[in-house]
DNA sequence: GACGAGATGTAGCGTCGGTACATCTCGCTA
DNA sequence: TAGCGAGATGTACCGACGCTACATCTCGTC
């Protein structure tokens, strides 16, 4: 492979290039319609070898799209995700809104595009990833609903925030991470964090005196270092 | 008013047509595009009359959409509210999930519409009489946050589960009730209702939440561990 | 009965997405 | 090495689009 062949390398490059030429139009003006003229001036090509590549205005978006969420997935699985499920789910949401507010072009072209009965094929591939996630979560008894509801849900509201932040043209964080609370409070079933720290340690005293009260569920030294770091969780509360 | 002024009549006649027209076709084909030669076709006029009376395109669509916030508000006023708010922000989210279910094509044009820093203003009516009820609860303390934060919260995941359940093409009521109480939840700090070993249960998730969305307190092992720990305190619970 | 303003039609502009068809450029093979 | 075939690209065009300059028509008004 020192070469490559001329052909396709050169092939590769013309559709490659108009792919690029569409997508910065794209993000100059995300929300907008753009003409495929303009993609074939700035390749300097003329409209018969854009349809030889992407058959119709609809392929080359499809193709587009399909770059975004690559680029999407790219970004995300370059930070591994936490062992924990639900740590887990509050990066992806979080991972979700930053691209989205980064590239508003390509997320409302793959999140905001009301198509009734259609949205993209390529949705499904990180809604699957969020969906084993949710499983796990599910698997470690950490859920209150189904894996799959936990997942629409979640879905639901990342995409609302994240197309809200949009629309009005302005990052919203304490609105993401406070919606982002109330979801997973709301598939974990544990009441929204940051309401109440002496509730919340009152229920570490409950757990507690379980686990004082039963030590041969989990052993003497075990049940001493449980309630031991109890404890130091409810000592950083504040 | 036997007859009226026939130049009044026949103008309002016209434009009242041309409305109509439009929102027939909005209406037939959601999220799709429309020609306004349709448009005039289906009234029988040629376009400089349309012209005449809206502008622009885009004119049109936003008497359409000033059209549909009116029938929109219209149901919403039919039904009187609650004065319970918090039972009302419940009404009022059932509500707009409804309108847009049924009316998928103006719900788009409405807020579906990706237009970065550019919301319509119609918008901002719904929105006043969403706050003047949050603001409502607020002055009873049943807010944990602002007023307007709560208002926020709602108007995203209000619509994010709408204009979610107009792409799928399928409406989920279990989706938008389950997100509804989980944002109800969240900005009145209530947790979720419960008794009996249920309760008890989600005590020790309330721990664990706590621990896993803040790892570096015990480190991430002795995280795994407690987490470990109270799912066999829960298992052996009943 | 003439005037003026609003309503409507005629005809056309430039641009759009899309395409039939010819041409060009290669690698491959006889 | 000559020529074939397939992919890549250009020329020229289509119908439909949003939009508009301009003329015409229809009124009520004075």
């Amino acid at each position: 492979m020192t070469e490559g062949s001329s052909l396709d390398t050169q092939a590769v490059d013309t559709r490659t290039r108009l792919l690029n030429a569409a997508a910065d139009l794209i993000a100059a003006a995300p929300g907008e319609d753009f003409s495929l003229r303009a993609v074939c001036d700035a390749v300097g090509v003329k409209m018969p070898t854009l349809y030889h590549f992407f058959g119709s205005k609809q392929g080359l978006i499809d193709a587009v799209i399909e770059r975004g969420f690559d680029m999407y997935l790219a970004e995300k699985s370059a930070a591994e995700p936490s062992h924990d499920p639900i740590q887990a789910l509050r990066q992806g949401w979080d991972a979700h809104v930053a691209f989205g507010l980064e590239n508003p072009g390509f997320y409302t072209l793959m999140y905001g595009k009301v198509r009734p009965g259609h949205s993209p094929d390529a949705q499904s591939r990180p809604g699957e990833m969020l969906r084993a996630v949710t499983k796990r979560a599910e698997e470690e008894g950490r859920l209150v609903v189904g894996y799959k509801e936990a997942a629409a849900h979640i879905i639901a509201t990342n995409i609302g925030v994240t197309l809200r932040q949009i629309i009005l043209g302005e990052a919203d964080p304490d609105l993401s991470a406070h919606v982002r609370e109330g979801v997973l409070a709301a598939i974990t079933g544990t009441g929204p964090s940051g309401a109440g720290d002496e509730a919340d340690a009152r229920l570490g005293r409950a757990v507690i005196e379980r686990a004082a009260a039963n030590p041969e569920i989990l052993g003497e030294t075990e049940t001493q270092l449980l309630i031991q770091w109890i404890g130091r969780l409810g000592e950083t509360t504040g």
